[in-house]
DNA sequence: ACTTCGATATCGAAATACGATATAGTTCAA
DNA sequence: TTGAACTATATCGTATTTCGATATCGAAGT
């Protein structure tokens, strides 16, 4: 629907990828924040990211029951640490280009 | 193939924005610069890119016919520009929690 | 009981990715 | 002057991804 997804959906997995080096994350969570940044994007949109990002080997999850009902907390690999270190660089050189003066 | 791909594919689509704002692009010169940064893909992935930022209103195209053969040129449209200022801001936000002093 | 809320999962049609393959004009050496 | 090498773009087919809608399930109100 929104055709500016397209330029965002790298963005926002490496906004996931880098809250979940920082410190554990679940679901619900990323929605709200990744809300607060401007991304709208719905359950069916996200638990299926965070599937695949466990599938290729950039998460790893548990599901935890802490007294109320269950989350499953995801953190980052040693392979998704690996691979933000090297989007980071991508990030970097975009940055400088779009930014650049003339 | 490369997991990494679902990270860049955002980033990709915004160095050619960038490209295409700046100075009018092509396809196979787009792949060289895309290549330059260490984005490798092939020739099946980026002008079906290409077709779609034109259909979605990002890029306007006309075949150039410069002495030799002839090239599909590409330049952004006000809605491309549009485009990439708001995800300007994006990349910046980005940029800022990923590089960010603890 | 019933609804709301937090949380996650899955379905299905449409869109996208990407290697492989196709097409076509130019250049240039044999 | 054939044909190999190169520049440039397009499309096909399988697999994957998108995303709204829908489903599930337990907590907590009321």
């Amino acid at each position: 629907m929104s055709p500016e997804r397209d330029l965002y959906s790298g963005l926002i997995r490496l906004h996931i990828l880098h809250h979940a080096v920082k410190e554990p994350i679940y679901g619900l969570g990323v929605m709200e924040e990744l809300g607060r940044h401007g991304y709208k994007l719905s359950a069916g949109t996200l638990y299926p990211i965070l599937h695949r990002m466990e599938k290729t080997g950039y998460l790893q999850s548990q599901t935890e029951r802490e007294g109320k009902s269950s989350r499953r907390v995801y953190t980052a690999t040693t392979a998704g640490k690996r691979a933000l270190a090297k989007a980071k660089v991508k990030v970097k050189e975009l940055f400088g280009e779009l930014f650049e003066e003339e």
